[in-house]
DNA sequence: GTCTATAACCAGATAGAC
DNA sequence: GTCTATCTGGTTATAGAC
């Protein structure tokens, strides 16, 4: 591997581990060995790596969503995804960075996660309506606002994990809503007795 | 006020704004005006000034999820303490701590910030173990997976927010939620159909 | 591309006078 | 309790040789 594409790696690494502010160009060259030189030659700033590790991670995190636009049953797909194996305490290398003072006020640092979410929502939004279609979720449910809500239960679950270093919150926080969901299959069909949330 | 409050009140301010790590003694001592050898004389380092702070920060959010403890339809109390005003761009002074790489691998610091939301916790399992007594909500569904839940929607909401730098994310998750609660209202009364989550 | 040397500045204190 | 002076080491680079 060349140094170049070494540097982006353990930037993405540390970024997961430490996040931005607290990860110093000189943690990036002793985990990486990459030295001095090189690395101010491949980027002039720390910022400039931290962009490029930052795009690096978004990207390692898109596929896992498209899951959720795969075949089969949509209830199911929403279910798999939600329950796919994470490591509640690291945390998501995505949503981590929203809690970086140095990211937060940087538009440029934040809005790799803005598009990485935005798009992860619309996976969601989209396999949400397929189920209220397929008859498997309520129809005067929002799946806009359920979209948040799922991916919130995901991001604040990571956050109850570390707080008690224990997984046992995050798991609790996404087996309560997938009852939830279950708790709101239609009783009866979806039909035209229910308008809430048309807009006509 | 005496210099000793004023600055456990700024690095309070400070560590919701910027987290831990980020905040340099010099910037409490800028912002609070109180100089060097008072800072030290009252703190010997920044760690002990950070730890009040946090107690004082956490101190700052309990009496609000006493609310869910109140008088009134448990339901009525869940809604309420849910929907509260809050600002989903600033996020939770609490749950931002779990972000912070020094206060994460602290244990010290970490302590109070384990304390606060177990504390919050059980006053949710407490308020939601009584809708399903009062009938409000489904006797299948586990009070304890749900008060996860409803906290990783909080502290979730915010991630997404400031992801977005938009309180609309944060106010989504939240009504997404609340919609699937009350989807959750028992079909038939609670009786003696449903033992899923019963402990003999 | 990679190396070593240098440097301005900040973090996080410590020392001792008042 | 508060002040000013001082100190060690880390951060975030820049400069120029190889």
């Amino acid at each position: 591997m060349d140094s170049r594409q070494l540097l982006v790696d353990t930037m993405g690494e540390l970024m997961w581990e430490r996040g931005y502010a607290d990860t110093s160009p000189r943690n990036v060259r002793e985990r990486s060995g990459v030295g001095q030189g090189s690395m101010y030659h491949h980027f002039p700033t720390k910022r400039d790596l931290a962009l490029a590790a930052l795009e690096r991670n978004v990207a390692d995190l898109l596929p896992a969503a498209s899951e959720l636009d795969g075949p089969g049953a949509p209830m199911a797909r929403i279910e798999a995804y939600l329950m796919r194996p994470r490591d509640a305490l690291k945390g998501c290398k995505v949503g981590r960075m929203t809690q970086d003072p140095q990211v937060r006020e940087d538009p440029v640092l934040l809005a790799p996660v803005a598009r990485a979410f935005a798009q992860v929502h619309v996976s969601w939004v989209k396999a949400l309506r397929e189920a209220i279609a397929a008859g498997e979720l309520r129809d005067d449910l929002d799946p806009e606002h359920l979209a948040h809500t799922l991916m919130a239960v995901l991001q604040g679950g990571y956050v109850l994990a570390i707080a008690q270093q224990d997984p046992g919150p995050f798991d609790g926080a996404r087996a309560g809503v997938l009852d939830l969901l279950r708790a709101a299959a239609p009783s009866v069909p979806n039909h035209e007795n229910n308008r809430r949330n048309r807009t006509p």
